[in-house]
DNA sequence: GTCTATACACCGATAGAC
DNA sequence: GTCTATCGGTGTATAGAC
């Protein structure tokens, strides 16, 4: 068969090589994610990345961040939106954000790729991001009956809740610290 | 004078590095701190590093990793101990912590230093580090009266408040959310 | 679309003059 | 104790065969 004939799936190859470049980026970070690295873990030579990245490991690193904030969205912030009780809706989020991360055995590719090298391209992206990011979740605290400066605090007092969980479980290298943690964090959701 | 006739301080040369060296490995992360980067922010050549450090980026990397451990301690997690009432104890491990990132405008090094191809040499120890502190942590809120249950979950409640803070106020490159959330962070303290 | 071979810059590290 | 000069290795990136 002629591969595919549908329209519009001519990224396939390209698309398919994304998970195995975020791990690399994940556990060496920017500056230690060397193309050997990456070849690797594709299974492909240095020359061929080129062909899928002709911006070389900048682009890859640009493509792989655009994938995961799409995936933090889907994941997790998406759900603030909806039919759902505002309190479902956070629970919901908290759920979406544990497996963005893996249960706490991964870590999130955007807070990597804000430090080192790479913090110097895309930092100022990222932090516009988180900042829209807060917003949304301080607008669904008020949803929940919260005054705005009240709904502020919430917001950034789960975010930093989060982070905080996956940062600890990593530099204890135990998982379960940031499970606890997160059925912890949801106790303290709204009703 | 005879640049200093007491003894002991033949090291200072030494010792004296170490803040600009930090300041490096601290924004560009152990693969990203080039021996180019380091040698611009001592005013150093690179070949005159190696006589400071004869193991070069790793001695360095080490040498300020027993360094910032000692740091966190002393500003930290030493002052649990001592004749105070535990939560005031408690409180003045906070300001420690704050002090030693700089009220947010800093990293920990040592988080830095447990990722990248740095967590493959020193991840193991810093998560031996990390248990520790958090057992002395817990132990703490046991003197407040806790259960020991309860003492465990407030010591990680607190540790993963204090990096997800620093995390947060990184990623919006703002660290007035660091010193905003320690604020409320304090509050929830055992009275 | 993948590879081998290669170019060239920079890396970490060393030698040796001063 | 600092430097310039240099080494071997690796880094990113390209050329061109298949």
């Amino acid at each position: 068969m002629a591969e595919n004939a549908s329209p519009g799936n001519h990224r396939s190859a390209r698309t398919d090589l994304l998970p195995a470049l975020a791990d690399v980026f994940q556990n060496m970070g920017y500056d230690g994610a060397t193309l050997s690295l990456l070849a690797a873990a594709t299974g492909l030579s240095r020359a061929s990345l080129y062909h899928h990245f002709p911006g070389g490991k900048a682009e890859m690193a640009a493509a792989l961040l655009r994938d995961a904030v799409v995936e933090l969205e889907q994941s997790a912030f998406s759900r603030l939106a909806g039919t759902l009780p505002a309190d479902e809706r956070l629970a919901a989020f908290v759920d979406g954000f544990s497996d963005y991360v893996h249960e706490g055995e991964g870590r999130c590719l955007i807070a990597v790729l804000a430090t080192g090298s790479a913090g110097a391209v895309h930092g100022t992206t990222i932090a516009g991001q988180f900042a829209e990011w807060s917003h949304r979740l301080a607008a669904t605290f008020e949803e929940c009956g919260y005054k705005p400066k009240r709904a502020g605090r919430a917001a950034t007092d789960l975010l930093t809740g989060l982070y905080g969980a996956l940062q600890l479980a990593t530099l204890l290298k135990d998982p379960s610290v940031f499970r606890a943690q997160l059925k912890r964090l949801k106790k303290r959701l709204p009703a």
